[in-house]
RNA sequence: AGGCUCGUAGCUCAGGGGGAGAGCGCUACCUUGACACGGUAGAGGUCGGCGGUUCGAAACCGCCCGGGCCUACCA
């Protein structure tokens, strides 16, 4: 066996095994398997993404589920991808290029996107690198983009079927524009954010001379495009005006006064100006009038003032318009009042830039009916929302779900299947390019100029890279995959929308659970952000703690309907937690002499303390099992971190020590114990910490496997389970850890040196107590530094004694020599104090009739005991005061 | 405006009807042959406030205060 390093590093370490897995195929999922399938697909990272927090959460709790199941022997698929991330990669080229001198029209379609795909293999993808130096056991031998071959047929398949079945149209009317992107969005893709604006008050006179209408606007530019004013019916102080004409200012136009049910007298003047080109009201209030009132689009795509608008505003920036708007309206005083007004804003998802309703025709997925039956899924419970909470949130937006947006005026992605006929205008939808016109066989067809929306394809994501519409093997096993994991924020985007898109091409759920984990933010609860400055950047955590340190952290962090808040110091707390792993594996290796590593280790050769750790490694062992079942992740960790500082390294590896540096016949069964707990733990820890635990399971079996037919790594060992308890050894084990623990605190509160080996003299106070310590003195002597002197039933306290008062004995330390009687008396005060208070409150409650009566008979039992059990502990206390004042008196 | 969520040790957070837990930090002592990235023993908390339900509330319910988030077409 090689030496290992007094401290564990990972540099070197993680690459050599994640390459040993990679070259052994471990991560490569068989379709042909007889075992139980367990699929997850990631969630598709942007392909102009790199590794953020919430990517490194994300992958390493599909990771921790994917390797907890290989190990338990599943037939494991983890499908990974990217998505091409249609705006944002467009966006990203376009910069490139505008850094040339060159625009994308410049260029041509053709062109673009080729240069688009150069830029994907040069520089997209960086993401794939760094999940998998988190570690990420994907089948990248099954690695998808959403603009695959096979991924856009499946694209170009459902588009054609849905248009068939009628649920894919086109239509025209607002939509929301990026006048930076220049493309529509769909609802989902607009961000709202609170600001403080203006509301400005504009004087329209009305046409007749009889004076003038007030109206309120944040929007003061978009009256040139005004073709009503609205005021609600039932508003006395408008009744009159309603049908007359008002003179819209700086135009010259005449429009008329409306009345429509939406308008809140209660808000501002209670007089709305009404511009259906550029806002979603008004464009309901024009389209419930009859006739519908006029659209006068007043701006263009870009964001500029359209002739519409009149020659002195036409071609200027809507923001500079507003201002000469406002300047113009003052000079004709018309200008009632400008006051601060607190409202909000949409933006680009994408870009932040201020979103600009406009109407354009475009196609949409008809979406209340994939809706209904997605509803239904998770009501059913066909498929669970993990915590629950996040069930309303889902049902909330599917309750009232607005069809979908799909066409996006750019160049990168799913060229929408649709095309025009030059001669008749025909609209033909078609898997494969049409020849000639369906209607009138004109062969002057042109193309839709549109792609879809990328998150169309990403809804089709967990069967197309299972190779939709073809049967393939993968689809045939691994559908429905097992679970979704992802953050919150893309239930709309994503989970939504697979459920839909899953029930109507595959008749059948996309996954049976959606685990929904935290969102990561900063020390103080700051979402992390590029703008705010407060991003972490994982790598370089990676780089300084260790990839599993790092993993264990997140896992540590993530309890279920919490956001994360992401510390460093914790970190460094788990690195510390690594280098106590490694140390105690370089300790059992060192000491396990010629010993083979077990498969199984019999309880009766065994001494306690073996039994023991075999015991409490069951339990670790359950508890990770039930925990993980549950994703309840941070539980999972929170049982092996304990298990392995506080039950291995604290208390058995202290005590075997005297077994292992003699030569007992005990020696051989605790060193194979030793390497059994070992092996185990590391398998159990393995799914959160794969490096380490591989680097040090790779030490111990070298040389040590009795069999040598498998083992080639511990991600493919078998996950412990159903390991055996032992009751009777835990119950023994705590009469000696009371006792030793007794014996610390009477050392440590006395402060007496850690090097003194103590005098002690042991009480029993239940029957098998002294049984138990006479045969494991040994215990005491290593874990307390203790000589026991007598143990014994009717034992006397030995004068000026320190005394530890415990459930199963009291321990005697003489203090003769070491050090002075009042700190002990002092010390046994405060414990008198604490068990006073306790029976006090004790004593309350069991002389409180109701609780008597009404609290269950074991509760109540168990207080009665607590109570008896604190009087007894309360007069021994006395008694050893009274013996200590004796003995001082007497000195 | 609705909805969700959180408030527990100095800090970051678990827990959850039967007198409070972890990590880090803090104090004292300890270079004991795996580990000072360590060990032992401690200090530290009216579990945001007020009501209610209950024999019993930090936990369940209501209101309030204070954070955070998500939806929504009040111009």
């Amino acid at each position: 066996m090689a030496e290992l390093n007094k401290s564990y590093s990972p540099q070197g370490v993680e690459e050599k095994w994640y390459a040993y897995w990679l070259a052994g195929g471990y991560f490569i999922a068989d379709p042909g398997a007889d075992s139980a399938p367990y699929s997850v697909v990631i969630p598709p990272p942007n392909v102009t993404g790199s590794l953020h927090m919430g990517h490194a959460l994300n992958t390493t709790l599909q990771d921790i589920l994917v390797r907890w199941k290989r190990m338990s022997g599943l037939s494991v698929l983890w499908i990974p991808g990217m998505d091409h991330a249609g705006i944002a990669t467009q966006n990203v080229v376009e910069r490139q290029l505008a850094s040339e001198g060159v625009d994308r029209h410049k260029l041509g379609r053709d062109a673009f996107i080729e240069r688009v795909w150069k830029w994907k293999d040069e520089y997209g993808g960086k993401i794939i690198h760094q999940l998998k130096s988190l570690g990420a056991s994907c089948d990248w031998s099954r690695e998808r983009f959403t603009l695959d071959k096979g991924l856009s047929e499946a694209v170009i398949e459902v588009f054609v079927s849905l248009h068939e079945q009628g649920l894919i149209y086109r239509d025209n009317r607002l939509i929301n524009w990026c006048p930076r992107c220049h493309t529509a969005l769909s609802d989902i893709e607009v961000e709202h954010e609170e600001l403080e604006g203006r509301l400005t008050h504009i004087r329209y006179p009305l046409a007749d001379g009889g004076g003038h209408i007030v109206v309120a606007t944040t929007r003061p530019e978009t009256m040139l495009g005004d073709t009503a004013v609205a005021v609600n019916p039932e508003d006395e102080r408008y009744r009159d005006m309603i049908g007359k004409m008002v003179r819209l200012p700086l135009t010259g136009r005449k429009i008329p006064v409306i009345a429509d049910d939406a308008v809140d007298a209660g808000f501002g003047t209670g007089a709305v100006k009404v511009t259906p080109a550029h806002d979603f009201n008004d464009e309901a209030i024009a389209k419930r009038q009859s006739p519908p009132l006029e659209f006068i689009t007043v701006i263009g795509p870009d964001g500029s003032m359209t002739e519409a608008a009149g020659r002195r505003y036409a071609g200027m920036d809507r923001y500079d318009c507003r201002k000469t708007v406002i300047g113009d309206l003052e000079h004709e005083g018309l200008l009632e009042k400008q006051e601060k007004y607190q409202h909000s804003i949409s933006q680009c998802y994408r870009c932040k830039t201020v979103i600009e309703p406009l109407s354009a025709l475009q196609w949409y997925v008809k979406i209340k009916p994939l809706a209904e039956e997605a509803i239904a899924a998770v009501r059913n419970n066909r498929i669970t929302i993990i915590p629950k909470t996040w069930e309303n949130t889902y049902f909330s937006w599917m309750d009232n779900i607005n069809d979908w947006c799909i066409s996006r005026q750019i160049w990168w992605g799913h060229r929408i299947p649709a095309w025009y006929c030059g001669a008749c205008g025909e609209v033909i939808v078609s898997r494969t390019t049409p020849a000639k016109c369906t209607k009138c066989a004109g062969t002057e067809l042109r193309q839709d100029e549109d792609v879809l929306d990328t998150w169309f394809s990403s809804a089709l994501w967990p069967f197309s890279t299972l190779g939709w519409p073809e049967k393939t093997p993968e689809l045939q096993k691994y559908y429905p995959t097992s679970v979704l994991v992802t953050g919150f924020d893309i239930i709309f985007f994503w989970v939504a929308r697979m459920i839909m898109m899953g029930l109507k091409f595959m008749t059948e759920i996309p996954f049976r659970d959606v685990y929904i984990h935290a969102l990561v933010r900063d020390a103080s609860g700051q979402k992390m952000s590029k703008s705010k400055g407060n991003v972490i950047d994982p790598l370089i955590i990676m780089e300084k703690y260790g990839t599993d340190a790092f993993r264990f952290t997140l896992a540590v962090f993530a309890a279920q309907g919490r956001d994360v808040r992401f510390s460093e110091e914790r970190v460094e707390g788990y690195r510390h937690f690594v280098n106590k792993l490694w140390n105690a594996s370089r300790f059992i290796l060192s000491n396990a002499g010629e010993a083979k590593l077990p498969e199984t280790v019999g309880f009766e050769r065994l001494d306690l303390g073996s039994r023991w750790i075999m015991s409490r490694l069951a339990a670790a062992a359950d508890e990770m099992r039930i925990s993980l079942e549950e994703y309840r992740f941070n539980d999972a960790a929170g049982s092996i971190y304990h298990f392995i500082w506080h039950e291995l390294c604290d208390w058995y590896i202290e005590m075997v020590k005297p077994l292992l540096y003699s030569e007992t016949e005990d020696k051989q069964a605790v060193q194979e114990c030793l390497l059994y707990v070992l092996d185990n733990t590391l398998r159990l820890l393995h799914p959160f910490m794969p490096y380490v635990t591989e680097e040090i399971w790779q030490n111990l079996c070298e040389g040590r496997r009795m069999k040598e037919d498998g083992g080639k790594s511990i991600m493919i060992a078998p996950y412990p389970r159903s390991l055996a308890r032992d009751a009777e050894s835990e119950e023994e084990m705590s009469v000696i850890m009371e006792t030793v623990m007794g014996i610390r605190t009477v050392r440590g509160e006395l402060n007496l040196s850690p090097s003194l080996e103590l005098n002690v003299y042991i009480r029993t106070l239940l029957e098998k107590t002294g049984d138990i310590l006479n045969r494991n003195l040994i215990y005491l002597k290593k874990l307390a530094k203790a000589e026991v002197k007598a143990i014994g039933d009717d034992l006397k306290k030995p004068k000026g004694s320190a005394a530890a008062v415990r459930k199963y004995a009291e321990v005697y330390v003489p203090l003769e020599g070491l050090l002075n009687i009042d700190l002990e008396v002092e010390r046994l005060k405060k414990e008198e104090a604490k068990a006073d208070e306790t029976i006090s409150f004790l004593s309350r409650k069991l002389n409180n009739e109701d609780f008597l009566k009404r609290a269950p008979k074991d509760i109540v039992e168990k207080e009665r005991e607590k109570f008896d059990e604190c009087i007894r502990k309360k007069e021994r206390i006395r008694e050893h005061i009274g013996k200590l004042c004796e003995a001082r008196g007497e000195q």
